[in-house]
DNA sequence: AGTAGCATGTAAAAAGTTACATGATTAT
DNA sequence: ATAATCATGTAACTTTTTACATGCTACT
């Protein structure tokens, strides 16, 4: 019926479901602090995925249980049927991740140009994990905690426990890669 | 002037430096062998993207050495101008990637599925990656010993390095993760 | 009064994939 | 003969980003 349009939809149904009622801006949110590290959306794709989902009857409005005073807001719950396509998506395998950094592309073609600009490349790099690094680990200890009672909380850890492992292999490799170009 | 297009540019004009001569299938094959850790390209952007490049003398068209016989294969040979440009991008600071990893999607919502659906799909993740790692760590072997005498090969050598790290880090957080999904 | 953050949305542009068409060459 | 791979290219489509417009609320 509906094309299987983009993963945009799974992204709001996941949340929608594991979450509870949320609005556009809040599924930004959560997806730049807590899911960062491996996923990544605009609001030019959330506002009209979630108009579509609600066509679709996969979501809906949910009344504004403040004043109606405040305005603006507009939080939407996941239907059953939302509940149902989502865990179809689930069970399907994923698609292969073909990741693109920038940074090895220039680092690759290196030859061509000055030792020293590889050199800041990789100190950039490691600059802009090394924060992250931390974050997680203090993450990770947090959600271990309550994945001790509640086991779906595993879920979440494992996704976090992938971030570390690949962060901190970007942080090895950066250590690694500096001290090759230092012994020249 | 030009408007600063994608980077499929810097990717053929680098391989093109590095490399020597090219046609576009053969951008295409490198890149699936030998980038296919950090970069991917489709024809789709490689051929016209080398119409541009030869069209604002970034690169050139050379003249097919075999017998006049042998048609279609074009080789492409970068230009001084392309080199200063491929050497200008290299000196501007990296793009932040942002990854997408539809694996870990699912994994982060598995709650709402079955835990066995979350395990086959770390199964998977491991199985499409362990066969990458032998692959680069032979890779490895080879390109370090090429390394030791022609210095220039330092920078493939780094990128290969940058790829194990990270394929080694799925591997283990694979490994992790079904142990943690199997205390069930 | 002004700034930062909350909040929704759209339009245009850019980037990227996919599917197709075409034909030569090489290996079985 | 036929299949695989080499080889170039285009059109349509999908996906994604970016830039903008709008207005409210909370804090300084």
């Amino acid at each position: 019926m509906s094309p299987a349009r983009g993963k945009t939809r799974y992204l709001i149904l996941g949340l929608l479901a594991t979450e509870g009622p949320l609005s556009g801006y809040d599924i930004k949110r959560l997806t730049e602090v807590r899911l960062r590290y491996f996923w990544s959306e605009s609001f030019g794709q959330i506002y009209p995925e979630l108009k579509l989902l609600a066509a679709e009857k996969l979501i809906e409005v949910l009344p504004d249980s403040s004043r109606p005073a405040k305005r603006a807001k507009i939080r939407y719950g996941v239907t059953e049927s939302g509940r149902r396509v989502l865990r179809d998506w689930l069970r399907e395998p994923a698609e292969t991740e073909t990741n693109r950094y920038e940074v090895l592309l220039k680092v690759y073609f290196g030859a061509v140009g000055d030792r020293s600009v590889t050199r800041s490349h990789i100190e950039l790099f490691r600059a802009r994990y090394e924060p992250l690094v931390e974050q997680l680990a203090a993450f990770d200890q947090q959600v271990s905690r309550i994945a001790e009672e509640d086991p779906d909380h595993l879920h979440v850890l494992l996704a976090i426990r992938f971030g570390r492992k690949v962060y901190d292999a970007y942080l090895s490799w950066a250590a690694e890669a500096e001290a090759l170009l230092a012994e020249e």
